[in-house]
DNA sequence: TCAAGCATACCGTCCGGTCGGTCTGGTGTC
DNA sequence: GACACCAGACCGACCGGACGGTATGCTTGA
């Protein structure tokens, strides 16, 4: 699955995001790639057999970027119950370091990649399910770290898409929110290791 | 924005679903189209002036199909703070009786028309828009309401791609988790009007 | 009879992929 | 050191098919 790329094959891949990012895929040629990276199509074709080969080259290549992205936000974040949901907030929504144009970029052109060739999901499914792996033995009520996980999954397509513009304010309120539901939980888990409290029927909660 | 689509229109944009639903939106062609509709291609262009012009009847349409939907949700929740989420959490998250397939395919060929043409966003961003000013005046920490919203996304991608499989347990168990989140913060609000208790340093949360 | 609805044939363009070729650097041989 | 040889990197002209769109004509109902 991780393949290794050379250092050509890498700015290739590059240039394929520039061109995605600049005109959208549905005008990724070859020809356009070979140019962003001023190379001809032959000399592109020498390293990736075909336009498909170099699309998937693309989506692993950010997929595994993603896996060691969290991998290494859960090393360094201390152990104890809640470890992933820990990692993953302190990670993305800390002063939106990890939200840079450069992830941006390579994440839309994921996105079109996907649209156009939906096959191309399995190396995505690789990375998630390692990652809720992690999430469903995080120690806590597991619905919880699923909620962060996917809260954070909801503010990322918001920003990928631009459907909604990154507000800096927005981030840190979400983030604040979860924050409070992750220290209940660990409170709550503390207090009592009996089943939660009673709850309505899920029908219900009306206030 | 709002455009009248007639009832044979709507059947080829159906169409339109269908062929990327099966296909992917690289293959979507006229003839496609044309074929899954039992109609021929100047019939179809006779309807929609261009391809262009059909994927974004079919984009709008969905959209507008959202738009309707959470109004609707918003409409039957009782008042009070939270409406908004409230009105999330019981019309996506209750019983998955909105995750139909119907709406996946929609949903799925809208990503791939946006991967394609990004323009086509626009109309989804005025419904977003339209969401999040109900959502920003939902009367609780805007956080919170912001978190559901986000955290629905989540799950609503995860699904739409099929990047994780749908499983029911799952969204009961995130759905359990936000609506604790969302009890707190309507009792917090009730109990002291107060800026929300101190909290440690955003940098934190070590349990 | 006229227009709307639809079908058929066709055109021009674009693009992925092929293929023959050139250039460069490395390696053995004398 | 000179030479032959070779492999791999890279080029770019070309081909063939696919596809969007047009032009034109048929059919049906008012």
């Amino acid at each position: 699955m991780k393949q290794t790329t050379s250092k050509l094959q890498d700015t290739l891949l590059d240039a394929t995001e520039t061109v995605v990012a600049r005109q959208g895929i549905a005008n990724l040629t070859l020809d356009a790639v070979a140019a962003e990276a001023r190379m001809s199509k032959g000399g592109l074709l020498h390293h990736f057999p075909s336009k498909d080969r170099l699309v998937e080259a693309l989506v692993i290549r950010t997929a595994e970027g993603w896996r060691s992205c969290y991998t290494e936000a859960y090393e360094r974040t201390p152990e104890g119950p809640g470890r992933m949901a820990r990692a993953l907030l302190d990670h993305c929504l800390s002063d939106a370091k990890c939200w840079t144009e450069e992830l941006r970029r390579s994440s839309s052109a994921v996105f079109a990649a996907l649209a156009q060739n939906p096959a191309l999901i399995q190396p995505m499914r690789a990375v998630y399910a390692d990652l809720h792996l992690r999430i469903a033995k995080d120690g806590l009520p597991s619905g919880v770290a699923e909620a962060v996980a996917a809260a954070i999954d909801g503010l990322w397509l918001d920003w990928v898409l631009g459907i909604v513009p990154l507000e800096q304010d927005r981030v840190v309120r979400v983030r604040r929110a979860l924050e409070d539901m992750l220290a209940h939980a660990t409170q709550n888990r503390r207090s009592s290791k009996a089943k939660s409290a009673p709850r309505k029927r899920s029908g219900g909660l009306r206030v």
